[in-house]
DNA sequence: CGACTTGTTGATGTACATCAAGGTACGTGG
DNA sequence: CCACGTACCTTGATGTACATCAACAAGTCG
C-alpha cells in the first residue's frame, strides 16, 4: 500500500558561496548566455547554495517557505500525498529547474520537494521575485517558460497515467527520463546513472509496486531496456517510443535563472 | 472506446471590438485593480474578441498559433489524445483564464483547446508577450501567477487520477469545478449550469464513461449532489468533501490581464 | 394552419462477462 | 535490512450490449 516515509537524518546546510560567474551552466549549450547585467543581479540575488543529501525533504507540502532554489546538481522529485498516505510524485526535478516558485507566487507550498540524490541548490529569496520582475524582463521571461514548461511535462504525465497501459506509461516514463537526462549530458553510450527505486516509479505511474515490477520486466524481456544496479541502458530508443504510444513533440530549450 | 470527434460546422469570428475600460471583469472582486497604464497598454495589445460556439476548437495540438486569448465568458476545456484517439482532458477553461500561454513561450501547441459552450474571448499577439514583460511587470507576474495556478491545478488532477479511487476522483472534480465557478459567481443557491456530457467528465478522470456513470450514480444516492438536464446541485459539500479524500488549501485570488 | 405521430440522434442508465491492475505472501540477493 | 522478483487470488474498472429518455426534424391528418 504506497509507501512509508522514511525519516532519515536529513540534514540540509549552507554551504561557501560560489560565484555565478563561474556557474557550470554558463558554459553548458542548453541553456542561453547572460548579459552582464543579468549576470550581475542573479550574483546579487544569490542567497547562498544548500547541500541536501539523498533523502532530504526540501520543501513541505503545507509550509510557507521564503526561499526559492535553482538545481546545480542531482536529481529530486515533485510529490503529494493523500491523507492516508497514497503518494503521487508529479515530477522529477533535474538541473535547471526552479524549486518552489509555485509556493512564492500563491502563497502556501502545496506539494512537496524530496532530494532523490545528492543535490546542489542555489538559494534565493523569494521576496526579491518581484525584483527580477521589475528590473529583468528577460528573466522573468525565462522563469514564465520555465513554468510554462513544467506544465507541458505536467499535461503529458495526465495523460499517461490518465490514458495510457501500464505498459505504454512505463515505456513513456522511461523515454521522458531518458531524454530529459541526455539534454543535460548525462546520458554516455545509451547508459545513464539512475537512482529510481521500484517504488518511486510506481508512484509517478499511479500503478501498484508489484505491477510495476511485471511491467519493467516485460520491457526487459523485450530488449527495450536494460536495467541492473543503478545503471539504466536504453537498448531500443524506436522501439521504446513506439510502445509509449509517444508522438515526438520538440520543445526548443531555453533558459533559466 | 472513448469519444469520436463530432465535425460540428464550427465557425469561429471575429467580433466588433469592446474596450477594456469597460470590462466586466474590471468590477469582479477576484480580480486585482489594473493602474492606468497598465489599462492603456492592455487595450492596445488587444487584437479584437472572438465568438466561438459549443464544440468550436480554438487551439490545435501540433499547430503554431500566432494568438493568445484571454476568457471572457463560457467554458472550454484543454485536451490531448493518443494516436488511437484515446482522450485526455486535462483542465478546464473559464473566465479570467489565459488560453495558449504554453504554445506562446515553447513553440508549438502540445495540447488542444475546445469551446464547452459559447464563448467569448479577447484576442492578442502573441508577439506582444515581449513587450508585455519589458515594460509591465506587474502584467507579467500576473501572467506567471495563473501560468503557477495553472501548474497547481495540474498537480492536484494527477493526484486524483493516478492515486484516488473513482468514487473519490470524481467527487473531487465536482467539488473542484463547483468551487471554482462559485469563485466566479457563476453558483446561485448550491446551483450552476452543468454543460458537462458524463463523456467528458470520464475523459477527464482518467475512468470509462459506463463506470463513470455508476461512480455518479452512487453520489447521488447518497444525496451529496443534484444532476437533473443542465443543471447540478451541491446538497452537501461537507460529505462530498470527505469522500473526495480532500484537504482543503486556499488559493489567493489573484489577477490576471 | 396547427396538432399529433413518427423517426432520428445523442446522452444517460443498467446488466453482464472479462480483464488489467491490486494486495498479500514469500522468495532472493546485495 | 531493503530493494527486487514472482506466484496466487481478489477486485475495481472495462467493453459490449441494450434499454430509456429528451430534443428535434419531418411527415401526416383533422
Amino acid at each position: 500500500m504506497g509507501f512509508q516515509k522514511k525519516l532519515t537524518g536529513v540534514s540540509v546546510q549552507l554551504s561557501r558561496q560560489q560565484p555565478c560567474e563561474t556557474c557550470p551552466f554558463r558554459s553548458l549549450k542548453v541553456f542561453r548566455d547572460f548579459t552582464d547585467k543579468e549576470l550581475e543581479f542573479v550574483s546579487g540575488f544569490k542567497n547562498g547554495e544548500l547541500i541536501a543529501e539523498a533523502g532530504a525533504t526540501l520543501l513541505l507540502e503545507g509550509a510557507m517557505s521564503p526561499h526559492i532554489f535553482t538545481v546545480l546538481s542531482g536529481w529530486g522529485f515533485r510529490y503529494k500525498v493523500l491523507p492516508d498516505g497514497r503518494r503521487q510524485v508529479l515530477n522529477f526535478v533535474m538541473p535547471g529547474d526552479i524549486v518552489g516558485l509555485q509556493g512564492s507566487m500563491l502563497g502556501e507550498m502545496q506539494h512537496s520537494v524530496e532530494a532523490l540524490s545528492g543535490m546542489l541548490l542555489c538559494v534565493f529569496e523569494r521576496s526579491c521575485l518581484w525584483e527580477l520582475f521589475s528590473k529583468h524582463p528577460g528573466l522573468a521571461f525565462d522563469v514564465t517558460w520555465l513554468s510554462a514548461r513544467e506544465e507541458q511535462i505536467l499535461d503529458e504525465h495526465l495523460l499517461s497515467v490518465g490514458r495510457r497501459t501500464a505498459l505504454e506509461r512505463l515505456a513513456y516514463l522511461l523515454l521522458h527520463i531518458y531524454t530529459r537526462a541526455d539534454a543535460l549530458g548525462l546520458v554516455k553510450a545509451n547508459r545513464m546513472a539512475f537512482p529510481f527505486t521500484q517504488q518511486l516509479l510506481a508512484d509517478t505511474l499511479g500503478l501498484s509496486l508489484v505491477h510495476t515490477n511485471k511491467t519493467l520486466r516485460r520491457l526487459c524481456e523485450r530488449k527495450l531496456v536494460r536495467w541492473k544496479g543503478r545503471q539504466f541502458e536504453l537498448l531500443d530508443q524506436d522501439a521504446l517510443a513506439e510502445v509509449a504510444a509517444y508522438e515526438p513533440t520538440e520543445t526548443r530549450l531555453r533558459p533559466f535563472i
